[in-house]
DNA sequence: TAAATATTTGACTGAGTGGTACACAAACCC
DNA sequence: GGGTTTGTGTACCACTCAGTCAAATATTTA
């Protein structure tokens, strides 16, 4: 094609996963472009030039956090337990994620959904693909479970996975407000118990 | 006490109304102190002179907020019809708030309690305050219910109530990224249904 | 009317915002 | 080596931010 030039001094991965963690912290808005520079350790130049704003770097970092959240919760919901099983893993894993950090930041995802409702395109298609594309596959574990018989088929895995699905969203709005693991564990098993 | 001086030419809660506006469009951070004086037709000086700060005139709007939505919510449970026809009149009522506008900006104290979570003490504070007077709230509709038989007691008043309070923030969530009335009243009745 | 007090107005501050311009550096191809 | 292309560092842009202040104004009490 065309000659090379100079190369990059970074990886755009690690440029990303550098900026994530700001914008984890602090929000969409809150995120400076110049904590942005020292964080992933470019000057403004090569950020500009590499991402071409800080909307658009934003995008990559919310796209990566979900793929990453994606592949995840994939991989539990395809493991060789009983479906309850895998659901109290996704449950428990997200509680982990919540009070990982020391600040509890919670979840990219639904931090700068909230933040950013009703105001930001790009956030909203992101999330609401993520959304889709995990709602299938939580639908098509419970399906597994109501034809192998674990599941009573009294209702629907549409419904169930309906359920699920904003009690672990709700979990998570929950978990930033009272900050309590033993509460949030306490959550999970009740919202199982009345599933199942 | 002392002497009058130049009268007020505004009443507080007025003010305090035009903000929630503001901030519950804009979010926290995005709201500018200019556009808090031209929505709520203050000059800065009057608007710190009675406030002190942006953080002082938006905690004045949470717990405002908080407080409408917790006396209306009370109001609902408190209906004389059965327990379940009253959740699900505080879920129907939620979701009325979040598509009644038509750039669906959801819950303000969810919203700001995600954008601002894990940095803001007087947020969680307040949220959680709100949260836990809901709930009892909440446990004693559904104390209720079990008691005259309207509801079964295999799960306790407790358990339903963490149920119904993680999917109701959960739905909020998920009304944010879906922006689909339908989809949130199937919601709603999936998860009465499980639960009853 | 005059003193005392509280509110309003809007110009102003210093710091910080996202983003740009451009000189310079480092690679490639001939 | 030149010529081209791309990346980097930095000074700089116009603008916005939250917050301040002194002077003008409106009221009550004396």
């Amino acid at each position: 094609m065309s000659t090379n030039g100079r190369p990059r001094e970074f990886k755009d991965e690690a440029v990303i996963d550098a900026a994530m963690e700001v914008f984890w912290e602090k929000g969409y808005e809150a995120s400076s472009t110049q904590e942005l520079c020292e964080r992933t350790g470019l000057g403004k130049g090569s950020l500009y030039n590499a991402f071409g704003s800080k909307h658009e770097l934003f995008e990559q970092v919310l796209r990566r956090y979900s793929q990453i959240g994606l592949d995840r919760s994939i991989e539990i919901l395809g493991r060789p337990i009983p479906v309850k099983e895998r659901l109290r893993a996704l449950f428990i894993w997200a509680i982990d994620m919540d009070f990982a950090d020391p600040n509890h930041r919670g979840c990219l995802a639904v931090n700068v959904s909230m933040e950013r409702a009703g105001r930001d395109p790009m956030v909203e298609r992101t999330f609401g693909e993520y959304l889709q594309t995990l709602e299938e596959h939580i639908i098509a574990a419970i399906e597994d479970g109501i034809q192998s018989g674990e599941i009573s088929h009294k209702h629907s895995a549409f419904q169930l996975a309906q359920l699920f699905l904003s009690s672990y969203y709700g979990l998570r709005v929950l978990n930033s407000a009272t900050l309590n693991r033993d509460r949030a564990l306490q959550i999970v098993e009740s919202t199982l118990d009345v599933m199942f």
